[in-house]
DNA sequence: CGCGGCTTTGATGTTCATCAAGTAAAGTGG
DNA sequence: CCACTTTACTTGATGAACATCAAAGCCGCG
């Protein structure tokens, strides 16, 4: 789904070609693609070669991992400005993660080798690359180690305050993902953390409508994220 | 203690510097600081304003963090050419995480404001920065990946793979952590690491003096850490 | 020689995974 | 559109995995 839209607009541009002059604006604004992934769709499949550099423009998506044989493994949740095109797209051949659309998600790509070539001529995009970069790695880590330091109520707790302030920034939000992907992400089975939500609910700390979550004693569940 | 050593035969100055001109060269052999850490000295400490870009010459640190003032989180360990600097150097003010040298470790240190320059030169050098800073977080997710997906038995048996096979290549080594910082590390209780390690010994998977680890059925220790 | 830190083992209780069984919701084909 | 299948969700019961507490041995160091 090319097309030809003024980039000139697109925030992201600035994000990552705030150093490029107009014409290679101009060749990026011509060569890239943009495609809209409806919910579930997969963006980028472990395995495959790496052929393009790929940023979120819109949406919310997953980064997932099958390690060792074992069930899939959730690495993060990701935003556009978190993103996207992996840690690993510069130093290796095939991708090692796969990335799903959690909602519908707008994702611009280019050629790999086209964003090569201007960090080599460029410095500071490159240096603006490296930052970006940096970021979202160490994200990703800080994420982990949150959640490790946790143990099931406070790991349930953390997740759910999570999407209620960095993601909606609301109260009350639709989950995104399944319980079965929650467990993955932080590291329990999928009956458990229905049996923490289903705890939660009873104490009175959130409502639970299907995938609607009303958090309605924020300073008991932040208590809980920080006691466990 | 700064040396004036010449880095025309360091393997580092390739790995790093292999895209910068010979005067340029002189000038980071003539900026650098390099410094001897003896075991247990810790080389950059959590909070600390980022002012250099190290690395590691020889020696073996582990990378650590304190998270919502639990106890200490390891988070790797790390060799040279696993490299050191750390992921969020060019993205923060201060640093996000402390490194310890777990055996005598030489780190060469250069003002970070003069990497930054000559990456905003150089997009070679800058594209090079780009694929160790990626190799080194994908390693480190990779890992705590890996650890995550085990239990208490399948994560003793990596990491004493992991000593025998990434750090030390023989069969025979000197654990350069405690009990208490495997522990750490894998997301386990001391007491039980200990426990665990006790039962390899009990079984005869392994030969125990003191800090000196010997595997004696490597094909059975693959076995345990491949299905727990 | 005595103190503190690291290591070890055992006993106990908590936390969590697993198994089982049932309900609700969502997709599928006639 | 409805019967059918599949997938997601939910709850309870049980046992396994793990943390915690306690006590003692070991070792290096002042």
């Amino acid at each position: 789904m090319m097309q030809n839209c003024n980039c000139e607009g697109c925030e992201l541009k600035l994000l990552f070609f705030d150093n490029l002059e107009s014409p290679e604006i101009n060749y990026v604004c011509n060569n890239k693609i943009e495609k809209i992934h409806p919910k579930g769709n997969i963006i980028i499949k472990e395995g495959e070669l790496i052929k393009q550099f790929s940023y979120l423009k819109s949406g919310l998506i997953k980064l997932c991992k099958n390690v060792s044989n074992k069930s899939e493994q959730i690495i993060s949740f990701a935003q556009p400005l978190d993103f996207v095109s992996l840690i690993n797209v510069f130093s290796d051949i095939f991708h090692s993660y796969t990335v799903v659309a959690l909602e519908e998600s707008i994702v611009c790509s280019l050629d790999i080798e086209i964003v090569r070539q201007f960090a080599i001529k460029n410095g500071k995009f490159a240096m603006n690359l490296i930052e970006k970069l940096s970021k979202a790695s160490d994200k990703i880590i800080m994420t982990m180690l949150e959640i490790r330091t946790r143990r099931l109520y406070g790991r349930v707790a953390y997740i759910l305050l999570y999407f209620s302030e960095k993601i909606y920034k609301n109260n009350v939000f639709e989950l995104p993902v399944s319980r079965k992907e929650i467990a993955d992400f932080i590291g329990m089975t999928t009956e458990n953390v229905i049996r923490t939500l289903s705890e939660f609910r009873k104490d009175k700390i959130i409502k639970i409508n299907g995938k609607e979550i009303e958090i309605i004693n924020k300073a008991k569940l932040q208590f809980i994220c920080d006691n466990n």
